[in-house]
DNA sequence: AATGCATTCAACCGCCATGCG
DNA sequence: TCGCATGGCGGTTGAATGCAT
């Protein structure tokens, strides 16, 4: 006997949504928000299970996904980003705003493996941080992997985080008033040690001010919480798509620092994806 | 026009993490 | 500490569509 399924399949709707449908979640989540995915249904009248309404929320009617093609930039930050951290496609997507991880996941099996596969790159080998991936989820696979982690002792490999910034895929997302919060950690402590204790203690609201006369990112600046320009290297006044995305990726480059510290990698990773 | 193969992507599935009683 | 409910993630599937013959 295993676990009971998430909800009941009897009766359930599967496949494609329906416009009717689509009307109801819709109306549903704009009168009463997202959340309680699995009494939703029942609630908003359809005969769905909760997981796929979440999924069709999240991939397809929220308001602020941003559809059509990915932009050249787009893909390139993508093929980088990858190459830091494997297939964490949530975690990319959390990085490009309006795109969910469904549709990257989807990218990257139909356009860019192919690409890197022409390109005569080998489109597994590019996610260095995949192993580090693996060992968070903690799937059986893994299992040991993990316990011998555990077995090298407690000690805590230190971080250097100059300023990490996380972001989860839907704070991201510019929500209608342009105007959402991030959390994020400020490092400027000087030993390894305290800026650690630091980025534990400081959580930074940030706020991504985008303006919206042109397309999802306008211009964006990241401000503490008093409004100042955190760290200096933390604003970023881009004017272009590339620029802001260019920048992102730098901050993952100078975070990861993979060719000179390659121990801490996987430390990174840990505190990164945590 | 008909057929078959290739590609795309929405949706499903199973698993894991987290929070709570 | 344990078990359950729930949310979230990544891998996979399969229907729809495009394209070549």
């Amino acid at each position: 006997m295993g676990r009971a399924p998430c909800c009941s399949k009897v009766g359930l709707h599967k496949g494609p949504w329906t416009p009717r449908e689509d009307a109801l979640l819709t109306k549903y989540i704009q009168a009463h928000g997202e959340g309680q995915w699995r009494s939703l249904p029942k609630r908003a009248g359809l005969l769905r299970c909760g997981k796929s309404c979440r999924l069709r929320w999240m991939n397809y009617l929220r308001p602020d996904i941003k559809r059509g093609n990915i932009t050249p930039e787009e893909d390139d930050l993508i093929i980088r980003m990858h190459s830091l951290l494997g297939n964490r496609w949530s975690l990319i997507a959390g990085r490009l705003p309006g795109r969910t991880d469904n549709e990257i996941k989807n990218y990257w099996n139909t356009h860019l493996s192919k690409k890197l596969r022409n390109q005569g790159a080998d489109p597994k080998t590019q996610d260095k941080l995949t192993e580090a991936a693996r060992k968070r989820k903690g799937k059986k696979k893994n299992k040991q992997k993990k316990e011998n982690r555990k077995d090298k002792g407690s000690e805590k490999t230190l971080v250097y985080l100059p300023k990490p910034m996380r972001v989860n895929a839907l704070s991201c997302i510019p929500r209608s008033d342009s105007t959402f919060t991030l959390d994020s950690n400020s490092g400027s402590a000087s030993t390894s040690q305290e800026k650690v204790q630091s980025l534990e203690a400081k959580e930074v609201n940030m706020e991504w001010q985008a303006d919206n006369d042109g397309d999802n990112m306008g211009n964006i600046v990241f401000f503490g919480k008093d409004h100042d320009l955190v760290n200096g290297a933390s604003y970023i006044d881009a004017h272009t798509d590339h620029g802001t995305l260019e920048k992102l990726y730098e901050e993952y480059l100078q975070l990861l620092n993979v060719e000179e510290k390659p121990d801490e990698l996987d430390s990174f990773a840990q505190s990164f994806l945590m």
